[in-house]
RNA sequence: GGCGACAUGGCCAAGUGGUAAGGCAGAAGCCUGCAAAGCUUUUAUCCCCCAGUUCGAAUCUGGGUGUCGCCUCCA
């Protein structure tokens, strides 16, 4: 399997630190405000990557972290006069609402920062111990020239960054790049050597990754725009502090544009999750997510949506039951979806290869259908069809009832008058109860098995 | 100013040296009482522009043009 990796700049072949087991960290949400369709895409990207290393047999840790102790979830708790705590804890089940909605995997840990002090703490104490970190007037910074490889990641060069105009200086700072790693805070604050205050963001991630996966792991993946400053703060703090290597590939996705911009909390030009899921089921956010590359931009449009709806219906629509027992690993399809798959996480040639199974499904090819569904699952597709709740199909009955003048109390009831209508040839009557379930939201299939309710 | 990405049919998109996957939309046909779904066929002499390398380039090189991102919190 190939990644492209961050660091080295180039796709590499993936070899996992201990055989066959996989550690893999991704940046979590700070939780204070609606997750948006970019950070949508980021979960779903890694998701993916997640349910396929698993898929191909890998052991794998994933852990995705959750920050609950940061600047904006203070303000929030200021202005809505709550604590912090109660603040994050509310917008944390929210995000882990939309993320059930994706379809997404909940990850193997979960860690919250406020839970890891204890690990920063000591993380930060062993970089001023060997002299990377110092305190200053209650605050601790990273001293940034000391770590020769600074800059790498991002492939910054270490002067120029020096040079630009919106790096904050501080007065407490030995030099205007050094960030800080605690900072002094009397108000919202934990205890610690330096007095009371709290973690910087980025020692956050270099902590709960140590403590949760170790000193070096496989895979450490977010979104491209942590790359600087954070990963590359992550990488200065983690590998001071542990003398070694702190992560072997590092994995980036791309954003989500709306009118050629970025989606962004700050621009305001953003969708929430939540919003995007009133009008769209998770498989057809997860396939316009998935027709792009990862790593490529991908242009919001209602136009691209509609699209996707259209095309995740016909994939998982496709006719057939899936046979849990039949191994899929010799058939063709599993070897194209596992070399596009290899390739740097090539979803849109898997893609294709669904696409086709669906055809083939469709015209009763025998287990096209089951190689479609267990391949489908591994891009986190749900092929259960998705079940008329009691209040639609009320709402329907009420529909037809209207239309029909009739008083008919359930929907099998009328299904038989319309069977039998049909059979009768009364067409007026069939047309009007057809067009009366229509209009409030159902859709009937006439096959040649019977008729068929769905979801419009 | 520094670093980087992208430009493929009406729309979305894969393809990094051997002659343009796939999806959506459109058209025709089959099926069907109608509808929906499904099935079949069909839509790029051409991949932003110019020059070069090569037997051969969307793919490599050089030069343009355009769009976007990071360098500040951000997925």
């Amino acid at each position: 399997m190939k990644l492209f990796n961050t660091y080295a700049g180039k796709t590499e072949e993936f070899k996992t630190i201990e055989p066959n087991k996989v550690k893999m960290y991704v940046c979590g949400p700070t939780v204070y405000d609606y997750a948006h369709l970019g950070h949508a895409r980021c979960y779903i990207t890694w998701d993916v990557l997640y349910r396929y290393l698993k898929f191909k047999g890998y052991d794998v840790t994933y852990c995705r972290n959750v920050t609950d102790v940061d600047d904006k979830i203070l303000k929030k708790a200021e202005k809505e006069n709550k604590t912090p705590q109660e603040v994050s804890q509310y917008w944390y089940k929210q995000f882990t609402n939309s993320m059930n909605k994706l379809n997404n995997l909940p990850p193997d840990i979960e860690p919250f920062a406020t839970k890891t002090l204890g690990e920063m703490i000591s993380m930060v104490k062993d970089l001023i111990a060997n002299g990377y970190a110092y305190e200053s007037g209650g605050d601790v910074y990273f001293r940034v020239k000391k770590f020769g490889r600074y800059g790498s990641l991002s492939g910054q060069p270490i002067d120029q960054l020096e040079s630009g105009a919106r790096i904050e200086v501080g007065d407490l700072k030995e030099d205007p790049l050094d960030f800080a790693l605690w900072k002094k805070d009397e108000k919202f604050g934990y205890n610690s050597p330096w007095g009371v205050g709290r973690p910087g963001w980025h020692i956050e991630c270099s902590a709960m990754s140590r403590k949760y996966l170790g000193k070096t792991i496989d895979i450490h993946a977010g979104g491209a725009d942590l790359i600087f400053p954070h990963h590359e703060n992550e990488i200065a703090q983690s590998e001071c502090a542990n003398g070694c290597k702190f992560v072997n590939y590092w994995l980036h996705n791309g954003f989500v544009t709306i009118n050629k911009e970025k989606m962004s909390k700050s621009l305001g030009n953003f969708l929430t999750i939540d919003d995007m899921l009133k009008n769209y089921d998770a498989n057809t956010l997860r396939l316009f997510i998935l027709t792009n590359h990862y790593r490529t931009p991908v242009e919001f449009s209602d136009e691209a949506l509609s699209s996707a709806q259209a095309g995740a219906k016909r994939l998982t629509n496709a006719k057939g039951v899936n046979n849990p027992d039949l191994d899929i690993t010799n058939t063709p399809e599993y070897k194209a979806f596992c070399d596009a798959m290899d390739d740097d996480l090539n979803t849109s040639k898997a893609l294709a290869v669904l696409f086709d199974l669906a055809t083939r499904a469709n015209k009763d090819e025998k287990n096209a259908y089951t190689i479609l569904y267990k391949l489908g699952t591994v891009l986190g597709f749900t092929f259960e069809k998705s079940k008329l709740s009691d209040e639609e199909i009320q709402k329907g009955i009420d529909s037809v009832n209207n239309a029909l003048g009739a008083e008919y109390q359930t929907i099998d009831e009328i299904l038989e008058i319309r069977a039998k209508a049909r059979k009768d040839k009364n067409w007026e009557i069939a047309d009007k109860i057809r067009i009366a379930l229509d209009s409030s939201g159902i859709l009937i299939k006439d096959t040649k098995d019977g008729s068929i309710l769905e979801q419009k």
